[in-house]
DNA sequence: AATAAAATTTAGACAAAACTAAAATTAAAA
DNA sequence: TTTTAATTTTAGTTTTGTCTAAATTTTATT
């Protein structure tokens, strides 16, 4: 099946959404969407006339196993995409979004499986979200927020939850990026804030806000 | 100025009959475009409200240097695309065309830099076809037919002007690619035939239509 | 110069994707 | 359990880009 680019940034809205609370409901999208939920609900009857969505009116919706394995594919576009861009292109993390969100669009099978090799086939993409591969299977890992992680303990960062450019962009600043070690060596109790020391440099103090929106993993 | 992707293609048509024949017309860019007349006269009426065309009803039209600079940036991003997909993802050169046809209208300047820096700086795209620097500046090469070529010269392929997948195809088979080094042996009068030698390779024989479309340079 | 043919434009329609305003349905509060 | 509020859908427009059929203009041919 071939989609419209609209289309496309739907069934990928959707996923996102139902990712974390299972059904979905139209206020909530036309807000991921950046539009009116009059314009979801047209949208709604098309992805259900096209057999992608569970989806009775008033009642929320979902995407079935077809309109998963749409979505799943568009996240991969994605994800290769901004990989390239960081690691071919050199773009900053904070900046790969938007023209990903274009590129993603591009059909064309064999253009995506040459670029996963050119790439590497890699699992993770520069925010450490999961490529999922050519069949949507996605890569796991076991992660945790830093906000949890005990003092002392070396941990790798792994992703972040919040990818506005704002937080990107503050976090580039702070010289953390997805591989960086890290280190918890206090909590603050006025703010939640933690005393951290990145790599090998200097001790740094970041918001509980922040603190919460970074993931890690043991080292290996 | 940030144009569609319809409007992109159209003012690249335009930009590509008005090369060979200055003023161009109604039917000439259906037929390029696959459209039909009626569209065309739509869009050339948009053209001209955004001041890229000089355009009168019933008597042709061209691009003004507005509209010129704009195709040329069309092109630019489509040949640096197309460079990108034979040398870095070894796609066959007869199959980089649609793929490039969508990759041009993603719009970033930057994307675009970036891309062109990474690639070196190409000056000419798979198909030998010169592509434009970020001023709409082309490099020009001096290059003859092979069908207009004295036998035994040592002679470099630098473009081919029919570019339809059959033809370029047929090169492949041929071994004949852009730098592919040739010596005219003989000629056939019965149909205008040549008998070529092929890089180090033995002898074959190209038809006079195949010929006139593969271009050349003096060996350097 | 009149007529026929070709090229071009206009008029009107349609599909996709968005919108606003109003109606319908569901959920929450009094 | 009414009444009110929030959510969602419908109805009707708009814009972009396409189309067909008909009208207009230009070009070619008698
Ligand atoms: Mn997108
Ligand atoms: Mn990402
Ligand atoms: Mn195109
Ligand atoms: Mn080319």
């Amino acid at each position: 099946m071939n989609f419209t680019t609209s289309e496309e940034n739907y069934i990928k809205g959707i996923f996102h959404l139902q990712q974390e609370n299972g059904l979905v409901n139209t206020n909530a999208l036309a807000a991921e969407m950046q539009t009116r939920p009059a314009s979801v609900t047209d949208m709604l009857k098309k992805l259900k006339e096209k057999k992608l969505l569970q989806y009775e009116k008033y009642k929320g919706f979902k995407l079935n196993e077809a309109g998963k394995k749409a979505a799943l594919d568009v996240v991969r576009k994605h994800r290769l995409w901004e990989f390239f861009l960081v690691e071919k292109l050199k773009f900053d993390w904070d900046k790969v979004h938007p023209i990903a969100e274009e590129l993603e669009h591009i059909n064309s099978v064999e253009l995506i499986q040459r670029l996963d090799n050119f790439l590497g086939n890699p699992s993770f993409d520069p925010h450490g979200d999961p490529i999922p591969d050519k069949n949507g299977k996605i890569p796991v890992i076991k992660q945790q927020s830093l906000s949890e992680i005990p003092f002392k303990k070396n941990v790798t960062v792994s992703s972040v939850s919040n990818q506005t450019a704002q937080m990107l962009d503050m976090l580039k600043h702070y010289k953390i990026a997805i591989g960086t070690q890290l280190t918890v060596l206090k909590k603050f109790e006025f703010d939640g804030s933690l005393e951290i020391k990145v790599s090998k440099q200097n001790a740094c103090i970041i918001s509980e806000q922040v603190a919460k929106n970074v993931f890690v993993h043991d080292i290996q």
